[in-house]
RNA sequence: GGGCGGUUAGCUCAGCUGGCUAGAGCGCCACGUUGACAUCGUGGAGGUCGUUGGUUCAAGUCCAAUACCGCCCACCA
């Protein structure tokens, strides 16, 4: 059948589109990329989304920006890989799995067991990574899919085996007691950037512990204050600061230096405060004083409950400016207590098991959970009398940020990788700019994380994840190790290289505490490199256990530039594309994550993982909050791909990529029952339901929950910001289609410049300038000015002008071939660079283009890829360029745009030609001419007469442009009211600029300091405005005579 | 408490190294549909560029202070 382009629906579709482009692209392997010597590798590897989730707008982002630079690339000629794949997210997918266990079938991981949960979470995985990956494919994402990797397969495995064992080799790894942040609900040590602060209303309970044998004189008690009272059971000291005189001195004048700079507002709640904490404290110091004393002395306080003698200590850490100056000491519960024990020599007791409830050191209360022990310990205290006060309070409490359960401090052995050497590595590589963030400023936060140089804490308690390999046994003496050594050098098969030995001494060190409490004089630890080797088998039958835990997702994730290559294995992909040259992510994981690549990178493969980090801004709803899944406010990608396209998804994205700052995206629902569309308010988002205010009837949301919410039809929810991207592409498609619509025997030649019109040789010269700056900015990642560019060249420039001043020349059969030639090979360009940011109807109208013109070209004629995908990127000759022509075309633009506004302004219907003539110096008149018959098809305004001779028409309307002066005869047609009421308030503008120039130049100091070409630059214009001034001076009198 | 962003039209945002009359999209007003596009066309209204000071011949742009909004980090028993 002959391709007939009047059957081009003048709508996009899409829907069919999409999935048949897309897997044409697969078909013909156009993602897939192979080592090749011969050409210049580019590549990219994808922040591997979580298996937990479906796409969200932060991925379609990230993702679209990714593969905008990667398409661009490809089309450059460079040998592209986007290297997909997905991350295991330990804590995050095994608390989604567990959660589902326990709704559905009542069962706790313990009812399962290690394996068959793992298994579980297995299946789990292969279900949302593939709905994972087919959402990217929706999106477009031109990733090497044949390459995908996750960060639990077998090559992932391999490689952390490979770096736990080296950096447990360099004793960069080791195990020690810490006071964790424990997630009592997951059962795991959460790293600090897992836990958020949250605030909660509580209680400030102050409590009375009485002094041992008080004497004569000396207070009787020490009142201290806790918000978590349950934690006083494993109270090891009570402490009060070394120089309470001191430090209220310190205090006082640092709150009267805050009073001297306060507003004048505060100034007199401060004052009031200052005052309050100075009587108070006045009254306190004696008896802090003393009990200072009492501390040097050595002197004792009765925990009560416990009936445990802990000793009364001196640390800076009790304030003597807050509560009662004495604070409780819980070392192994409270972070602050934990260092204040550890300089104090404090004794550390744990009174809590893992899930949450006391153990035997709590006594009485053991098995309570810490919440029934608070209220417990609470009325105990008070039968005693010992209870003096309660007050309210909002307390910042840390929760989980994965089970959004309060976080308990808790002290326990894990697993550490020491920072030091490595973060300085991390540090330097971006220091010296071998690594590059974009936008520079958040190298700050990366360089100032690192040089904190915090160990970092690796192993987590969960199933789903790398077991740590290292397999344990405990030594009671020293004999006891050596043995313990011994077997592990005479393993069968112990090879030096895959076989790390580190000997961990007990923590106490106090020989008969140590072994009154049983502990062994040191633990051997063995790390062994191979997974599944034989040696395994013989160290635990040699009585060696393993690690039970697995390792923080991260250390995978860390990986994962080189580990997706082949690493450790010497493969040619590791040769070819490492290190990677981009790394497209968003700012919360740049210490998480990006550090860590850096760090692992330089370690593993001693030499950076990419070159350049891009950092893309977040996206928020309406109301300036970060779009959740609780809090129910985010745009469904999908939505917005089924409702408008993935191609205006993804010009929309990269819209809003701006490099200053996040991005405010006011979300609407649309009712599936009206199509009626409204603003999504933090009211009508809370429910799983939404009811349309125009029909009344409710529907349900991607959000919705309950099984009753999700049986409503779903309504999509969406946002009003990707309409100008929707309209661009129907823009986009039109043009195309109407170019088509003109191409009926076409005939592909070369071009040659004598050939060329005024508006070819513009719209090349625009071309040019328009593909350098789409390059240019798309590589220093600025997305949202190619879009830009690309949107008015297309819209403004290309269809406003060039294409309509087509239609007289596809009309004519003389010009026709010639304007079909530009036509092909204008649109052929704009296709090309359009094509990284939309892909799909690129691609489409690509492929209808070649039923008409299969051969394109300019110079040359060649016959057009079977894809855009794989066309060549446009590198257009910058002698187009031509800045007299550009001129000469705004001119034209500003002529007919003058002879617009006075037909708008007159009123005069559409249709009416009207006849016009221009004055204007003779060089200009040779501008304009040319244009001529365009003022008669774009405004239906026939120009009379141009010369510099002109005599205005008896009855006309007048603009003023520099330079020129436009007389339209409106004999039969004024409107006089219109025209002086324009032409006045075009008489005040200009002589308030007249006025703003006059006082410029007059200014001495500017004609004398200022560029000569600025100043010269002022004085022409000056002169110009007086012109206009005067021509529209002329116009109003000759108005007066009509009146 | 420390750090970083933002504040420009009713809304969402551009505005690079300071220099002609501060821009865009949406929304608003007026007019317009026998063939590319009403997801459109033409024209218009709408801004003391958060505030105050400073540098400069010249400040939305540079500097300082300040207010408000947001984010990150560290945090009070």
């Amino acid at each position: 059948m002959p391709f007939n382009p009047d059957q081009i629906p003048s709508r996009f579709d899409f829907q069919a589109a999409q999935s048949r482009l897309y897997q044409n692209w697969l078909k013909q392997g156009y993602f897939h990329a192979e080592p090749d010597p011969q050409r210049e590798p580019f590549t990219i590897v994808i922040p591997p989304p979580n298996v937990t989730g479906a796409l969200h707008l932060g991925h379609a982002l990230n993702n679209t920006l990714q593969d905008i630079m990667i398409r661009m690339k490809r089309m450059q000629g460079f040998n592209a890989l986007w290297m997909p794949g997905t991350d295991h997210a330990g804590i995050a997918t095994q608390a989604v799995v567990e959660k589902r266990l326990r709704e559905e079938e009542g069962k706790t991981r313990h009812d399962l067991g290690r394996e068959a949960l793992v298994e579980r979470i297995w299946d789990w995985k292969q279900q949302y990574e593939k709905r994972i990956l087919g959402q990217l494919q929706q999106l477009g994402c031109s990733c090497d899919w044949d390459r995908t990797r996750f960060t639990l397969d077998e090559n992932c495995a391999t490689a952390v085996r490979f770096t736990f064992h080296d950096l447990f080799d360099k004793q960069l790894i080791y195990r020690g007691k810490r006071l964790v942040n424990w997630d009592t609900f997951l059962q795991t040590a959460v790293s600090d950037d897992e836990v958020v602060s949250r605030t909660v209303q509580g209680h400030f309970w102050h409590f009375r512990y009485p002094v041992i044998d008080p004497l004569p004189g000396e207070p009787e008690y020490v009142q201290v204050a806790t918000t978590r009272p349950e934690t006083m059971l494993g109270d090891t000291g009570v402490a009060v600061h070394p120089d309470p005189e001191g430090a209220l001195l310190k205090f006082t004048a640092e709150l009267e230096d805050k009073i001297a700079k306060a507003n004048p507002a505060d100034v007199e709640t401060l004052k009031t405060e200052l005052d309050a904490t100075k009587s108070r404290v006045s009254a306190m110091l004696p008896k802090l004083l003393q009990l200072k004393a009492m501390a040097d002395d050595g002197r004792t306080i009765r925990l009560p409950l416990m009936d445990r003698e802990i000793p009364l200590v001196t640390d800076s850490w009790a304030k003597p400016e807050l509560g009662s100056g004495c604070v409780k000491i819980t070392p192994a519960h409270d972070p602050n207590d934990y260092e204040v024990a550890k300089r104090c020599e404090l004794p550390m007791i744990n009174i809590m098991n893992t899930d949450g409830t006391l153990n035997a050191e709590a006594g009485t209360y053991q098995n309570l959970t810490m919440k029934q022990a608070r209220k417990q310990v609470v009325a105990d205290l008070e039968q005693l009398g010992l209870l003096d006060e309660t007050e309210d309070r909002q307390i910042e409490l840390p929760h989980s940020d994965r089970s959004k359960t309060p976080i308990e401090p808790f002290l326990a052995d894990q697993w550490f990788i020491r920072m030091d050497s490595l973060a300085q590595s991390a540090m330097d590589a971006v220091s010296d700019h071998r690594v590059r963030i974009t936008p520079s400023r958040y190298e700050k936060g990366y360089l100032d994380w690192l040089a904190e140089k915090r160990d970092w804490p690796v192993s987590r308690q969960l199933w789903w994840g790398h077991q740590i390999p290292v397999w344990s046994l405990p030594c009671p003496t020293e004999q006891d190790c050596e043995t313990a050594r011994q077997t592990v050098l005479a393993l069968d098969g112990y090879d030096e290289s895959e076989v790390s030995i580190q000997t961990e001494p007990c923590h106490e060190t106090d020989e008969s505490k140590r072994t009154q409490l049983g502990l062994p004089l040191a633990t051997i630890h063995v790390c062994i490199k191979q997974e599944g080797s034989p040696l395994e088998d013989q160290l635990v039958a040699a009585g060696f256990q393993r690690e039970e835990d697995v390792l923080d997702t991260w250390f995978s994730s860390a990986l994962w530039p080189h580990s997706t290559l082949g690493w450790p294995r010497p493969t040619p992909e590791l040769n070819t594309f490492y290190p990677t040259n981009v790394l497209i992510t968003s700012r919360d994981i740049i210490t998480l994550w990006v550090a860590r690549m850096v760090l692992a990178g330089l370690n593993n493969m001693g030499e950076v993982p990419f070159h350049r980090v891009f950092i893309h801004p977040k996206i928020l709803d309406g109301y300036g909050e970060t779009m959740s899944k609780s809090k129910g406010n985010g745009i469904d990608p999908l939505d917005v791909i089924d409702k408008l396209g993935a191609d205006a998804l993804r010009f929309g994205m990269a819209d809003l990529t701006t490099e200053t700052q996040d991005v405010r995206m006011p979300v609407q629902f649309e009712c599936p029952h009206c199509e009626h569309s409204f603003d999504q308010t933090k009211k009508n988002r809370e429910l799983g339901r939404v009811d349309c205010p125009k029909c009344k009837q409710p529907f349900s949301t991607q959000w919705s929950k309950t099984e009753e919410d999700l049986s409503l039809p779903r309504g999509l929810v969406l946002s009003e910001r990707f309409e100008r991207a929707r309209n661009f592409i129907n823009k986009l498609w039109n043009a195309s289609r109407f170019a088509m619509m003109n191409l009926e025997g076409y005939q592909a030649t070369t071009i040659t410049p004598e050939q060329l019109t005024v508006e070819d040789r513009w719209i090349l010269s625009r071309l040019t300038t328009v593909s350098q700056n789409v390059s240019q900015s798309l590589e220093q990642f600025r997305y949202a000015d190619a879009t830009r560019e690309l949107y008015e060249f297309a819209w403004n420039e290309f269809c406003s002008f060039y294409v309509e001043m087509l239609k007289d020349r596809f009309a004519d059969e003389q010009q026709r071939p010639h304007a079909q030639r530009m036509m092909a090979f204008t649109l052929d360009c704009l296709l090309r660079l359009l094509h990284p940011i939309t892909p799909f109807i690129t691609e489409e109208i690509w492929l209808l283009l070649a039923n008409l013109c299969p051969e394109r070209g300019f110079d040359t004629v060649q016959k057009a890829t079977d894809s855009i995908m794989v066309a060549d990127w446009p590198e257009l000759n910058p002698a187009w360029q031509d800045n007299e022509i550009e001129q000469q075309f705004s001119l034209f633009q500003s002529t007919l745009a003058a002879l617009r506004e006075i037909r708008s302004r007159q009123n005069l219907a559409p249709k009416k030609q009207i006849r016009f003539s221009i004055r204007c110096h003779s060089e200009l008149t040779d501008l304009i001419k040319p244009m001529g018959l365009f003022f008669s098809s774009m405004a239906a305004a026939d120009l009379e007469e141009i010369s510099d001779q002109v005599t205005p028409p008896k009855i006309n309307a007048t603009v003023a442009l520099p330079n020129m002066e436009i007389f339209v005869d409106l004999a039969g047609l004024i409107d006089v009211a219109a025209e002086s009421k324009r032409l006045e308030k075009e008489q005040a503008r200009l002589l308030g600029m007249i006025a703003g120039k006059e006082k410029q130049l007059a200014n001495e100091k500017f004609v004398n300091n200022a560029k000569p070409e600025v100043v010269a630059q002022a004085q022409a214009s000056l002169a110009q405005i007086r012109e206009q001034l005067k021509t529209v001076a002329e116009a109003l009198s000759d108005l007066e005579t009509l009146k």
